[in-house]
DNA sequence: GGCCAGGTCAAAG
DNA sequence: CTTTGACATGGC
């Protein structure tokens, strides 16, 4: 694998576009850990109305809503979607970080960072972009998030073809220093560039902030 | 009304 | 190994 320098002139022209996109819109990991979960293929907006009951209800804590039962939970993470599958796979996570680490679950965080996200892993419904996401931005650990919009974007030009998860999260730890702040910005401007120019299945658009990057208009498959 | 959203897992083919 | 289906609400 070797590094792709087009990928920090990406970083650049995203955030001189865009400016700091100050993510992850959560007070404290375990409510960024929570928004991980939730916001799997789902609208951020959804994702906040959940978190806006759990906190009404003044659960939003480890010990809190570990303690819920498991159709009270699904009850108020209802505005997020999928919310019996959801409220099965927070707590299977909050059990495994228990079993684990106690009520300090954070000490998940204090591992060698490829432990730690086997560990995240290991729970029934985290997958890697949800691991990723709270490795990164509920514990401070740059493990680089990929997501559609990554997949899409890099695709659109030509990038990382034929390349998994796994390859391109490899690749894009292989092209950066490996700092939080940037791994964290970097991945926030992509999905910022995806929602706003990169939309599924239609042709890039011609004000993109990177319509020329890496040489040249997109490609002509819209993935 | 149809399509999409900051995925994941299990079951088919 | 690749493709498909299930899971579900809310905005545009």
């Amino acid at each position: 694998m070797s590094p792709e320098p087009r990928l920090l002139q990406l970083h650049d022209r995203l955030l001189a576009a865009f400016g700091p996109q100050h993510w992850w819109p959560g007070e404290t990991p375990f409510e960024v850990l929570v928004g991980a979960v939730l916001t799997q293929n789902t609208n951020w907006g959804n994702v906040e109305r959940a978190i806006a009951n759990l906190k009404a209800r003044g659960v939003l804590d480890f010990a809190a809503l570990r303690g819920l039962e498991l159709a009270e939970l699904a009850e108020l993470i209802r505005p997020a979607g999928y919310y019996n599958l959801k409220a099965t796979r927070l707590r299977n996570l909050l059990d495994l970080l228990h079993h684990h680490h106690g009520e300090t679950w954070e000490e998940v965080f204090r591992l060698p960072l490829e432990t730690a996200r086997e560990r995240l892993l290991a729970a029934r419904g985290v997958g890697p972009e949800t691991a990723d996401s709270i490795l990164l931005y509920a514990g401070g650990r740059p493990s680089f998030v990929i997501d559609a919009y990554t997949f899409r974007v890099l695709h659109r030009h030509g990038l990382g073809l034929g390349l998994d998860y796994h390859g391109l999260r490899r690749l894009f730890m292989a092209s950066l220093p490996p700092k939080v702040s940037l791994y964290n910005e970097f991945h926030a401007l992509l999905v910022r560039l995806g929602k706003d120019y990169c939309k599924k299945g239609r042709p890039a658009c011609v004000s993109c902030p990177v319509r020329d990057w890496a040489g040249g208009p997109a490609v002509a498959e819209f993935v």
